[in-house]
DNA sequence: TAGTGGTCTAGACCACGGC
DNA sequence: CCGTGGTCTAGACCACTAG
């Protein structure tokens, strides 16, 4: 395909279809810098905005990155690998590790932007978790920073008036986090839903995860039962898709 | 946040927040026209393609979507949901009905686009099926429209010696599908593995699905393994985001 | 037919990065 | 410093859609 057939295309696709052409074939790698508007514009006989464009093919294509000053860079993906289901079993958590070490080796992962208060639950937390919206939650904010990239943030709500007194209300919530100390005031998950989508950050997204132009998000939405069906969590994360793929192993 | 701090802030997105909180504020709801490239000419003195620019903001943010000749409308999202786990235990596909009638109520769903072919194993199938890159596969392709919107793309492989003279190699698979078939001849799928990535689509792939600017792809691929570990297919399928949600729905 | 978005040109000034 | 990409202007022609 892209074959010299007379469709008529625009120019800036042609050139972006040629730096990819280029870019399939191996002539660029993986962090190479891709010719300049500059460049295009001499080799292609077009305007800058033209070139320009046909360079935003490519970024929002998520291939290639403009770097200020420096050029425009093939990108590479190699992204981290999250179970979706073994990181929840309960060997993980129920051991006093953090479910987070599950997922990386030899990286170092730091937690910032951490904020926990307690605020009234917004209409569509109050729809799943089945309470009224309004309804004190304790909300937890945070950060995840792997090797200075940041690639997640999370928002979980639990029912204030569940978790008082326990460590959840703290920004350390101690061995084995969140799903430790809810087992210890007797309401252990035992069953969890996520619902898996995808889409365009907006601007403050993308400032918190320092994407660049054309890398969507994953919005993952967990929910934690208990073992009366009585929800005690819920989960709202966003991944930078460029960093992550998501697996669920299960048998049939 | 988007306050009137003096951030110094592009035109072109001051103008895109504008519309962006009229949109949240309810002023223009999904499928409402928004101010088109000539009105924000004369609200904001910008040139053309300063107000081009802003309007390319909410479409590559998926918010909004622009029909050439008509303006540049509110998008909304209604996704189909897609239980992963729940749709692919055996009642589904032992009994006889479509696997994807699970998914669907009241809703038209088109299989188009159809092709079995056999050909050579591409390197990334083989690996991951534990044979030779070349070796004979089963190849099948298909393509899924719901009320008229293409959905999912899809790409099958199974090994050719397996299933020859099965139904898996015509178009029409007979009741139950592929895996039926399977479980006929003593391969029946027990385990499996999705795993989930998201990207921007490239042209090709933009096309055959009819996604507007700011629509990212879902990806995924799914092993399905039978009871001695062996993979049995593979199955690569490329989803419109802004038609789907998955759902996992597992055990601690 | 009138208005819309899609493409394209030929300039301009700026902020930032590497040298 | 000089080249890079980021923003912006003021025009132009085209294809398409709606009325």
């Amino acid at each position: 395909m892209t074959g010299s057939s007379g469709d008529k295309q625009p120019k800036y696709q042609r050139i972006a279809d040629t730096l990819k052409a280029a870019i399939d074939a191996g002539q660029y790698c993986a962090g190479d810098r891709l010719p300049g508007e500059n460049d295009l514009m001499d080799e292609y006989g077009v305007a800058r905005m033209t070139a320009r464009q046909a360079l935003g093919v490519l970024q929002s294509e998520g291939i290639a990155e403009a770097r200020r000053g420096a050029g425009v860079f093939v990108r590479d993906f190699r992204p981290l690998r999250r179970r979706g289901i073994q990181r929840l079993a309960q060997g993980q958590w129920g051991s006093g590790r953090s479910i987070w070490s599950a997922d990386i080796d030899n990286r170092l992962l730091v937690v910032d932007q951490v904020s926990v208060t307690e605020q009234g639950a917004p209409e569509h937390v109050a729809r799943v978790l089945g309470v009224d919206p309004g309804e004190p939650m304790c909300v937890r904010h945070r950060r995840f920073v792997l090797d200075g990239k940041p690639v997640l943030l999370s928002t979980s709500y639990l029912p204030a008036g569940l978790v008082a007194g326990t460590a959840i209300t703290r920004e350390d919530t101690g061995p084995g986090g969140t799903y430790a100390r809810l087992a210890e005031i007797g309401a252990k998950p035992v069953h969890f839903r996520e619902e898996v989508r995808s889409r365009m950050p907006g601007a403050e997204e993308a400032a918190r995860l320092e994407l660049s132009a054309g890398t969507p998000v994953i919005l993952i939405c967990r929910t934690a039962f208990a073992d009366e069906g009585q929800v005690v969590e819920l989960n709202e994360m966003i991944l930078d898709a460029a960093s992550y793929v998501l697996e669920y192993d299960f048998d049939a």
